[in-house]
DNA sequence: ACTGTAATTACGTTCCCGTA
DNA sequence: TACGGGAACGTAATTACAGT
């Protein structure tokens, strides 16, 4: 560029122009040409030169508009991170203290172990009659020899100290469970003299859809182990051609530890699976997750109790709960994938949604009719087998509530 | 060297006018 | 009336220069 092109204007020039410019920062030409008259200051500028100042005065002003509104939102982002800083810091102090917390209730969970099952070495004499007394009760309650399954996904591990198992190579289906619940041994025979109660929300029957086959009528009964199903009462039709059921006496094996009970829960189970029209019976084969599902809602009924009697005393708190809960959830889960071969979320729930439900899940296949009900669009094995026969494939526990009323 | 600012450049939009 | 060309003007980016 031309050196001589280039001037700075006076003070008193860029005073005039600034002031034509909080009036009109875009003045017209005419306006332009007009402001060169009523400023003399400005005469020695050339028009085209009043042209460009204002075109760089509103260049200017937005940069430093930009320019401010960069320095704000810094200032704002510079508090925020100061205050995320501090609530990190704060964060991790917690995570600190309860992962401490959690040391010591593994520790604490780690004294409430049984023994070892295998056999009786390296035990003490009171260990030793403590597991005859738990073998002998394992066997009383099933009617059979005890030859359990442990169910993967159950194991013993450093935030749990109970297993589930199923009955392997006995008649009918059969399972236990054991764990610590946070009640006296008095309390815990209490609660469980009245079965029906732990059962109470678990009464729901209703039979959805109905259809025949060559073996005889299927239905579609959504279930939740009805309570009258245990008193022999039903005021459900029986339908005929229908398989039976035994349902063994189950057992409870209370043992008292440190003021605490270790529980020991048996369902058993005779489905009779022989007597099942034999495109159903697959299905009743895989009815573990009846017995099971008896067993664990015992469990947890009897700790949501010491969760409920706890949570006022000292010793207690949320986290005590939570672990609870955690345990529970991770042992439902476990067992579902290890007997059904999917998690929970395979099947769409007719009714019902899972955890604390015994719930039912349903599917039509090969293009049969089915309940209404949402099918579900994943299966295992086990329903793969029985789709081929043609029917809808279901859950152990809706199978269950069918033998159930042909029972009477 | 850095900063502020005048000047330049490139490109897009709008308006006006002539023409088919 | 539609279309094209040109002038005027705008913005954004860049360059160049003078002052500190």
């Amino acid at each position: 560029m031309d050196s001589g092109k280039y001037v700075r204007y006076t003070n008193e020039q860029v005073e005039a122009l600034e002031r034509v410019y909080n009036e009109c920062p875009k003045p017209s030409s005419a306006r332009r040409s007009q402001l060169l008259q009523e400023y003399p200051i400005l005469a020695n500028i050339e028009p085209k030169q009043i042209k460009v100042w204002f075109q760089n005065r509103r260049c200017r002003e937005k940069q430093r508009k930009e320019a401010t509104r960069l320095i704000n939102m810094n200032a704002k982002l510079s508090a925020l991170n100061k205050m995320l800083m501090e609530e990190n810091e704060r964060l991790m102090k917690q995570t600190t203290e309860l992962s401490m917390e959690v040391h010591v209730l593994r520790q604490e969970l780690a004294k409430y172990r049984p023994p070892p099952q295998s056999n009786g070495e390296n035990l003490g004499l009171g260990d030793q009659m403590a597991s005859d007394m738990v073998g002998e009760f394992l066997g009383k309650a099933t009617g059979t020899a005890v030859d359990w399954a442990n169910m993967p996904g159950t194991k013993n591990g450093p935030d749990t100290f109970e297993m589930v198992f199923i009955l392997r190579g006995g008649p009918g289906i059969a399972s236990r469970v054991y764990g610590l619940v946070l009640m006296e041994p008095a309390k815990v025979a209490s609660a469980l003299k009245d079965r029906s109660q732990w059962l109470r929300e678990c009464r729901k029957s209703e039979v959805l859809g109905e259809f025949r086959t060559d073996q005889g009528t299927v239905e579609v009964v959504y279930t939740q182990i009805c309570e009258r199903s245990m008193s022999g009462g039903t005021n459900l039709e029986p339908v005929p051609a229908f398989v039976r059921a035994e349902m063994h006496p189950s057992g409870y094996y209370i043992k008292p530890c440190n003021g605490n009970s270790i529980i020991y829960i048996v369902d058993h189970v005779d489905l009779k699976p022989l007597s099942v029209p034999e495109v159903l019976r697959p299905l009743y084969e895989s009815s573990a997750a009846l017995a099971q599902r008896q067993t664990m809602e015992a469990l947890r009924y009897l700790r949501r109790l010491a969760s409920d009697s706890n949570l006022d005393s000292p010793r207690s708190n949320g986290h005590q709960a939570l672990a609870w809960r955690g345990i529970a959830e991770r042992i439902a889960r476990g067992f579902n994938e290890a007997v059904n071969g999917f998690p929970d979320d395979g099947w769409v729930p007719l009714m019902g949604d899972g955890m604390d439900d015994v719930s039912v899940a349903a599917r039509p296949l090969n293009g049969q009719r089915h309940s209404g009900s949402n099918p579900a669009m994943s299966g295992n094995s086990e329903a793969l087998r029985a789709s081929e026969g043609g029917v809808l494939c279901a859950k152990a526990s809706m199978l269950l509530q069918v033998s159930k009323r042909s029972k009477k």
